[in-house]
RNA sequence: GGGAGCAUAGCUCAGCUGGGAGAGCAUCUGCCUUACAAGCAGAGGGUCACAGGUUCGAGCCCUGUUGUUCCCACCA
């Protein structure tokens, strides 16, 4: 048999092991019509350059529940994310031109995308590279989808089909503008961030001479382009001025008062200075009062050369250049500190511009309808249930959805213009001729907003529109693995795209949300900060599990978690616990070792842990199947530690010594159990489990391909296992008495049990020779000792005399504290008992449980006291 | 302003439908017991934020309070 190198070093077989799988395609997904499809989905990578914590841990709970489903008979697919960073990529790549010297329209449309695909291809394998030991049960070779070569097909389908439908429809807005990126951004892309600002209170006079109006504003620079002032209709201290003109300072312009509900009368001096092109809310206003909409700034935010004076300067610039000139004319009356939420784009910080633009949009409030009922309907889950209420929140106040980008990295609008007559036509070709004057067409310049085809992924990706054999057999698909912080951008779309275009059938039966991974400081992640962790070192350092499962363990769907060094270590420290136990098992075994299953005469101690490892197996389905990945991690972190390590191979050891049939059962059971137990952690821990089973079983197999434990009635002895509990007590308790007194191991001492279970303890008496020190057991009762120990447990009471005298107060001590617990536990319970209302109305189950435990804890009691009693 | 989460050991967090307060790390004690010092055997440490309520019984359910984080909306 191949033996396991010494010490545990991830590095030397996880690229083999990975090897292995992609070789033996362990993960190709098959429309195998005897296997019941598990699909799932998982959030598009950020091809960027650097792969996240986030997308670490989304890969990481996917290939935990694929492996799982796939070991259980399921025949699994992923559906990977696109590349859905649109605006991040294409500033990455203008930056690059920039540096070069270049300009996107130096290279022109084509070039640009050839560019792009150049520079993501060269990501593309230090992506894949980390993804894979995450992500590796991902057929890559089937699955590589991208933004043009997938689902373009899909995205023009769409487009069109809402287009005919009057869901898109193009339209005068006032949108988020970033000036740097020079693209319009969702309000959701759009981050508040508190600034300090100043109030400026400026004073609009009357074109008739009777006066001014004061009223305040924030930003002056905006005043080129007011059109009107707005006062509240019940207010009566304007009421008399609606309708009046008011002469723009600085630009001569007549204005009216207008009378709008908008306008807080509380607020400042219950007067609004109203800019329809810079303000959302003035742009309704003016849409109610008809105002013309005046654009100031150009593109860059650069106000415009119809003001000559402040041409060309910056929002800035002009705003300082505005607050002179408007002292200086005596319209500034003062200037208060304030402080006020301002918009910033999410990607690069810059404030938005508000700006009226021609932009394309869906209507969104219909096809929200079905979108909310699949999950009101209980079709579509989340896990956990309260980011539902998130979902209903959104959906219902739901507004529409400009979906055009500034940008050539993406799919382009299929929409195409004719120069000459204006005909407007959505097409699906490349190309169009105009239908009524029959020239060539321009096509729209702009680009989908990257989440208009991430929306589709969950059937474009399977084929969509074609009618292929892997959407009819994968889709719906069954879990969403994703972050609570994208379920606006992607969920909800996704869920609103397939209700609209797979027959009302939803995405997804499940979303499984899972938090934020914070620093160590609990702070989000992030560039700026520079506190980001880059996943591949850690593999580097720790190996791909440990990062997995320090992912999965300790923590709850939905809950934001902390990285921090000190988790990975531990989890690598598992690793390396399972790692020498492996060994161990595996240096005992002899050359010629077969494994035949469970030996026919199992002792007490073999139906101890066959039993708690049933009753394991039965836990993790459970709570895999409740997608409770960490409390199942956990429970395999006690099992492989506590009971098979610490209990279960030091009990076997006397059996190994012994050799003959008493170390040939124990060989079976040990392998038996390490096999279940490595088929358990494999999703968790998929490389070491591989690595350990393929020497385990000489290479005739791998633990990808092997079945799922699952919980069987005819392996539960948990009498048995109850039984052999007592003795486990009875070590511990022995332990504890020694280890208080300072006795060292070394020391050997007889040991004189008082119990009933006689026939119990003098079966297990070679546990406590090898485990306690002690020389030989002996069975009587009314046992005096002058100088020895006691160690009590609720079924026997254990002397250890002792050679060299024992610490008689350190001794009275110990046991005075064992009384007390004691006591207390009696006092608790009897009260219970006493109640009448717990006595008639708790099940009676639980009543008897609590009188045998009564009846325990007072012979445990009387034990303790005996013992007391002797030393006086 | 609307909504949600969190508050449990020194730290980081589990605790699933109400039924004997848990883990890892840290601390202390004793061990190189030939699988593992990335280890072994033990110990100490918690009014489960606060105040009420429901219940035979509350860390868990309800109400309120405080602190804290996040989301949405608004902020002239």
């Amino acid at each position: 048999m191949k033996e396991l190198a010494k010490n545990y070093d991830p590095a030397s077989f996880e690229d083999r092991i990975y090897a292995q799988w992609m070789e033996k395609r362990c993960f190709h997904a098959e429309t195998d019509p005897t296997k019941i499809p598990y699909t799932i989905v998982i959030p598009p990578p950020n091809v960027t350059g650097q792969l996240h914590m986030g997308h670490a841990l989304d890969e990481t709970l996917q290939d935990i529940l694929i492996r799982w489903k796939r070991m259980s008979g399921y025949s699994t697919l992923w559906l990977p994310g696109t590349d859905h960073a649109a605006i991040a990529t294409e500033a990455k790549i203008v930056e690059a031109l920039r540096k070069e010297g270049l300009t996107k329209d130096d290279l022109g449309r084509d070039g640009f995308m050839k560019r792009a695909w150049a520079w993501k291809e060269q990501y593309a394998g230090r992506i894949d590279q980390q993804l894979m030991k995450l992500g590796s049960s991902c057929d890559w070779e089937r699955e590589r989808f991208t933004m043009d070569e997938g689902c373009s097909a899909a995205v023009k389908q769409v487009f069109i089909d809402y287009y005919e439908k009057g869901y898109i429809y193009r339209g005068e807005r006032i949108i988020n503008w970033c000036p740097h990126c020079l693209t319009s951004i969702s309000n959701a892309e759009v981050t508040y961030e508190e600034q300090e600002g100043h109030f400026w209170h400026l004073r609009y006079p009357f074109t008739d001479g009777s006066g001014y109006l004061e009223l305040a504003t924030t930003r002056p620079e905006t005043l080129l382009g007011d059109t009107a002032v707005a006062v509240n209709p019940k207010d009566e201290r304007y009421k008399k001025f609606v309708g009046k003109m008011l002469t723009l300072p600085l630009v001569g312009r007549q204005i009216p008062v207008v009378a709008d509900s908008y306008v807080d009368m509380e607020f400042g001096t219950g007067v609004v200075k109203i800019t329809p092109a810079h303000d959302p809310n003035d742009f309704m206003v003016g849409q109610r009062h008809n105002l013309e909409v005046i654009n100031v700034m150009t593109d860059d935010a650069h106000i415009t050369e119809d003001y000559p004076k402040y041409a060309g300067m910056d929002r800035y610039e002009a705003r300082k250049a505005i607050v002179a000139d408007l002292e200086e004319g005596g319209f500034l009356i003062k200037t208060e500190a304030h402080v006020h939420n301002v918009g910033t784009c999410y990607r690069c910080g810059t404030t938005v511009e508000p700006r009226v633009s021609l932009q394309w949009f869906v209507k969104m409030d219909e096809l929200a309808k079905p979108a909310i009922e699949a999950v009101r309907s209980g079709e579509i889950k989340f896990v956990p249930e309260r980011f539902e209420k998130l979902y209903f929140n959104w959906m219902e106040d739901i507004r529409d959805w400009c979906i055009s980008r500034q940008l050539w990295w993406g799919h382009r609008i299929p929409a195409f213009y004719c120069d000459d007559c204006g005909e407007l036509t959505v097409t699906a070709e490349d190309h169009a001729t105009c239908p009524k004057c029959g020239k060539e067409m321009r096509q729209d310049p702009d680009t989908l907003d990257t989440w208009f085809s991430s929306a589709l992924w969950p059937f474009s990706t399977l084929g969509w529109p074609e009618k292929t054999d892997d959407l009819r057999y994968f889709y719906p698909t069954d879990t969403l693995v994703t972050g609570y912080d994208i379920i606006t951008f992607w969920v909800s779309r996704m869920i609103v795209a397939a209700m609209a275009h797979m027959d009302e059938v939803p995405p997804f039966k499940h979303v499984l949300i899972h938090g934020l991974v914070r620093d160590a400081q609990g702070r989000k992640m992030s560039k700026s900060l520079g506190n980001g962790i880059d996943p591949l070192e850690i593999i580097d350092t720790y190996g791909a599990d440990a990062l997995r499962f320090m992912l999965a363990t300790g923590n709850s769907p939905g809950n934001d978690m902390r990285f921090t060094d000190d988790k990975v270590k531990a989890a690598r420290n598992f690793a390396n616990k399972l790692w020498n136990a492996s060994r161990f098992v595996m240096m005992n075994l002899p050359d010629d070792f077969k494994f035949t299953g469970l030996p026919e005469n199992l002792r007490i101690e073999d139906q101890w842990v066959i039993s708690r490892f049933n009753q394991l197996a039965k836990d993790v389905n459970d709570n895999l199947d409740h997608f409770e990945l960490g409390v199942a991690s956990a429970k395999l972190y006690d099992f492989i530690w506590d009971v098979y390590c610490d209990w279960y191979i030091e009990l076997t050891k006397p059996r190994m010594r012994a050799g003959g049939e008493a170390k040939s059962s124990a060989e079976q059971v040990l392998v038996w159990v390490l096999r279940g137990m490595l088929k358990l952690l494999h999703p968790f821990m998929p490389f070491i489990t591989e690595e350990i089973w393929q020497v385990l079983t000489d290479g005739e197999s791998m633990i990808i391909l092997e079945d799922y434990p699952t919980y069987k009635e005819e392996l539960d002895f948990s009498e048995t296992a109850a039984n052999f509990e007592k003795v486990i007590a009875a070590i511990k308790a022995v332990r504890m008495s020694r280890t208080e007194l300072n006795v060292p191991n070394s020391v050997k001492a007889k040991l004189y049990f008082e119990t009933l279970e006689v026939e119990l303890f003098s079966a297990c008496s070679i546990f406590f020779e090898t485990m306690v020190g002690a020389k030989e057991l002996e069975f009587g009762q009314n046992y005096q000792f002058k100088n020895a120990l006691t160690a009590v447990t609720d079924c026997a009471r254990i002397f250890i005399p002792m050679e060299q005298l024992v610490d008689k107060e350190k001794e009275l001590a110990r046991l005075a504290k064992e009384e007390e617990k004691t006591r207390k536990e009696i006092e608790i319970v009897e009260k219970k008992l006493a109640n009448e209302g717990f006595v008639s109305k708790a099940p009676a189950q639980l009543i008897q449980n609590e009188r045998e435990k009564l009846a325990r804890a007072k012979e445990k009691l009387a034990k303790v006291l005996e013992s007391i009693a002797s030393w006086q």
